[in-house]
DNA sequence: TCGCTATGATATATAACATAACAATGTCGA
DNA sequence: TCGACATTGTTATGTTATATATCATAGCGA
């Protein structure tokens, strides 16, 4: 097909991102759940105590959109709200959700493995601080 | 923040890529252009004559979600489908198609060269590598 | 105490993707 | 040659992940 395309590198990461959706989606799909929660389980799991807005803030999810996601892991039984203070609750994993959050991960390791296999040898040791450097924030280089 | 889930490169990825695509929509959004039209105009500018359901097969978009989206380029003027025989039909730049291209082509080597001046310059030459080998067979296939 | 801010929630809009069906039109093999 | 099949463009519709604006309430700081 030759995609002219091919040599832009923005372009590349958008392709490259969504194909490892795809796969992930393949692997975590066997849960039934979908990338972003699994992602909040994992990270629930990771850091119990937090709070929907401050969970939202680190994965870059809006506070309003915190709502519906939180709600159907809650109504899953796999997270629970603990009412913190008046205003802010504590999301922490249930029984279940610490079992799901150990298969998840599992799932997420053998796909992450399969991420890396995909990319010559020679060149793994680079992979991570390359994304690292295009996700962070202005690089305030020379 | 720390983010916890910094670790995992398909997570990074994404999150790389999310990053990205919104400076890019900074640089396009002058111009009034989605990222998805930004790319199909760029992409009839190269190869011109191409049908739109081969247009979608190598943006990766389904030919129903084409429809629209040259529906809105051509009602803008910037594109026009000639009828090729009696069920394909040509897409091709008009005149003001043209003229915008090049300003989009202009928009997006800058923005491409942002890209690469966030990665130290020791490893910018596995950038390309890694992310067409992440991007996957689907591409390789002819 | 009073005003500002943060939190969770609601309603709503949008972009990008998906599937299913359809008519019209090509193509190909028997 | 012709009939079965595949392709194209299209419409309708659904889903997911976003976004914004607004709200009541609760906590904090001056």
């Amino acid at each position: 097909m030759d995609d002219p395309l091919a040599d832009l590198p923005g372009y590349v990461l958008r392709r490259a991102s969504i194909a490892t959706m795809g796969r992930l989606h393949r692997h975590i799909s066997a849960h039934d759940l979908r990338a972003t929660e699994a992602s909040l389980i994992l990270l629930i799991g990771e850091r119990a105590g937090l709070t929907q807005s401050e969970a939202g803030r680190i994965l870059g999810i809006k506070r309003a959109n915190m709502v519906p996601l939180t709600a159907r892991l809650e109504a899953r039984g796999l997270v629970e709200r603990l009412q913190l203070t008046g205003r802010s609750q504590e999301l922490a994993l249930t029984t279940a959700g610490k079992l799901m959050q150990a298969e998840v991960r599992a799932s997420v390791v053998r796909h992450e493995a399969e991420i890396m296999a995909r990319v010559p040898e020679a060149l793994r040791p680079h992979v991570m601080p390359i994304l690292t450097a295009l996700w962070g924030p202005e690089r305030d280089e020379r």
